[in-house]
DNA sequence: GACTGCAAACCGACTAGTCGGTATGTTACG
DNA sequence: CGTAACATACCGACTAGTCGGTTTGCAGTC
């Protein structure tokens, strides 16, 4: 959308080592807590660097939250959930994948605009609509695969693809929430389980009415190999 | 537990004015966004009282969590659900209950500790235990109801009681994220319809296989009068 | 029931340090 | 030589925490 090094920028640059370190220590220790002198030196720069790339720290808020949206599009786009032929499948397919990625320390998983949008919702508007963007733009990709498995099972609901979309963002939300009171990943992997339950549970039910499906019963499956890189914001270089 | 004022109740005191304060400023901007003065400011004391109060204002926020714990055993333990004979309809009206007070500004129906955990998790790490046994002293009080449930229903699952309790939590700690980055309580109350449905469901389905329940099938109903108060945390005097 | 003694509650000016932001260079490259 | 990309030094505002002092409630004494 906004290219800021659409024509030739070749250098490494002060302003994506910036944007990556504010990946790591916001999710660490939130945006409010996290200095701009200690951004500056996570990346490696200076002061006067990070003032010539952004005006404020609120700007590099709002920087963040958008290429937290690209980066976490780009990466999700390659996951291999997306290669099942049913639409819920995929559905299913995405929720053993970040199910997959809960592992580690709770920062290196957890979601940078969640976490922000706590501090900032009601005294930073602009950071607040960058992070509903990131979040809902995020749902929006599921929603198409949700619609399709509705229209192949059959399904006519009270609720609407895009409520369930949401819904998914919330419990995954919830889940690092959980995750951060209790200081490990378990109790985010044990909400994702009850989710699926949920979406099987959702199609089964109102399939069961129509004869459509061949839909053998569906246990958690691993997701077989791990992607490469393990999450948005992960450490790139060095 | 500690009873700071178990002699001979010395006054009704700074101490509680700053509780309250921090519970309405600190689920409105964050914590570590939220200055002490500005605490002393809304309390009506000065500065000179809240650390004689409290040693630091890590201090206050441990004692708030914990404040935050008691107010809000007290207020669930008075709401009407658990009048219910059967266990499932005490889960489910707690939720309806969960429902009907989100209302109004986010952060009057947004979880304090749930709020700072998200902020201190990796730095505080008292604030952080504090904030831990806040939500899972709550998920524990829904516990026995839902392993009563389970019983009622013969339902032999491969989900704990306590599992489903806390993913009831972590639904909710989202519900709450999202409605801060749309803005609004709408998405939160359709992630709870989700909720529900879910645990509809899950005893639904795993009780087709029995004879037991008489279960008519039901539907979100309004829980009828919203409490008298709305929230904990909610404004008393004045 | 006034007076004394004492401790807890409370006040508010002050401080040492931190924070976001700026002003003024310096360097590299076209 | 100009300009983008940095670096360095610094500033004013703010922030958590301190400290000496005042007020308040109350038990004990006569």
């Amino acid at each position: 959308m906004l290219d800021k090094n659409q024509p030739k920028r070749p250098r490494p640059g002060a302003r994506e080592k910036l944007l990556e370190a504010s990946f790591a220590l916001i999710r660490e220790k939130g945006y409010s807590a996290t200095p701009v002198d200690e951004l500056c030196a996570k990346a490696g720069v200076t002061k006067g660097a990070f003032f010539h790339h952004f005006q404020s720290k609120d700007a590099l808020a709002v920087a963040a939250a958008n290429s937290w949206s690209e980066v976490s599009t780009a990466f999700f786009q390659t996951a291999p959930y997306h290669k099942h032929h049913d639409p819920l499948d995929r559905v299913l397919g995405y929720l053993d994948f970040r199910k997959a990625l809960l592992k580690g320390e709770v920062a290196e998983f957890s979601c940078l605009v969640g976490t922000m949008v706590q501090e900032v919702y009601g005294t930073h508007a602009e950071i607040r609509e960058a992070c509903d963007a990131s979040i809902s733009g995020h749902a929006a990709t599921l929603e198409a695969d949700i619609a399709a498995a509705m229209k192949l099972y059959g399904v006519r609901a009270r609720w609407s693809a895009q409520s369930l979309a949401l819904h998914m963002q919330a419990v995954l939300q919830g889940a690092f929430i959980l995750a951060k009171a209790k200081g490990g990943p378990d109790v985010a992997a044990a909400s994702v389980d009850h989710l699926r339950r949920y979406i099987e549970l959702l199609f089964k039910a109102d399939t069961w009415r129509d004869s459509r499906g061949t839909r053998r019963s569906r246990q958690c499956r691993s997701d077989g190999t791990t992607p490469s890189t393990r999450s948005p914001g992960h450490e790139k270089e060095k």
